[in-house]
DNA sequence: AAGCCCGCCAACCGCAACAGC
DNA sequence: GGCTGTTGCGGTTGGCGGGCT
């Protein structure tokens, strides 16, 4: 059955972009700025859908895209976000400056999936395309996250890693602030390490609605438990 | 040279979250 | 709190180009 159109509209135009669309575009954005993409076609003189407008300049047209073929390094980071984050690709782009969430979930699927798989099992088995996500997922270790989008704004408040704080024993507890900066439509906080100053832009998939609301309501010195957070990945990563 | 296959990637689509009323 | 319109995200599709037969 096909699927139902998401842009009503007859006569508008679908597929690659042209030059002109383009420039429509890139014009109509330097001088009235982003957003409102239910009616910039109209106004910009497009024959295109918001959303449409929207994946062209996100992904393409933006100023401050990288172009290129990604570095051994942004290689890297993407495994290592994949591993924490699951396909948040939005996330994982946050931390690739000049790259897209489209870019980077293109490189998974197309290159970064099957290398992994054939790093945990470099026998040849069934065609790749045959493997189902879920099943894939398995083959590269990838620890599954809670998302939410979280615009609200976080106070301050600590951070509990350890996972184990509920023994006894005065188990080792780390403590990270936060600056009460939430980036827009994420779950990007700033995090500081009290133990070892350091101070770090760190990517928390958000906790439980109750945890948000701690986080708001938090206040120095409040504990988190996040059961969605793990805790020996995030300090492999970053301590 | 022609046809086929396959990988890459831009674009589409549905849906969930958000925002405003 | 419910409704409605908008935005953003992630899965999927389809066209294009290069390699192979």
């Amino acid at each position: 059955m096909a699927r139902k159109p998401c842009c009503h509209r007859e006569g508008l135009n679908k597929g690659a972009w042209t030059s002109q669309e383009d420039k429509l575009l890139s014009d109509y954005i330097s001088i009235h700025g982003l957003g409102r993409w239910r009616s910039l076609p109209k106004n910009a003189g497009l024959k295109r859908c918001g959303k449409s407008c929207r994946l062209r300049w996100l992904n393409y047209l933006r100023p401050d895209i990288k172009r290129g073929n990604i570095t051994p390094e942004e290689e890297e980071l993407i495994i290592r976000l994949h591993k924490l984050l699951g396909n948040r690709w939005s996330l994982i782009a946050g931390r690739l400056p000049g790259r897209t969430d489209n870019e980077i979930k293109n490189y998974w699927n197309t290159r970064l999936r099957k290398k992994l798989l054939q790093d945990c099992n470099p026998k040849p088995q069934k065609s790749q395309t045959d493997i189902p996500t879920t099943e894939m997922a398995h083959a590269v270790d990838v620890i599954r996250t809670k998302a939410v989008r979280c615009t609200r704004t976080f106070k301050q408040c600590f951070f509990n890693t350890n996972k184990a704080s509920s023994s006894s024993a005065s188990p080792p507890m780390k403590e990270f602030c936060m600056d009460g900066v939430t980036r827009e439509g994420i779950g990007e906080i700033f995090v500081g390490d009290t133990d070892n100053n350091m101070s770090e832009n760190v990517i928390l998939d958000e906790a439980s609605e109750d945890d948000n609301n701690m986080y708001q309501e938090g206040g120095l010195g409040g504990e988190c438990l996040d059961p969605y957070f793990d805790a020996d990945v995030w300090e492999s990563w970053f301590l």
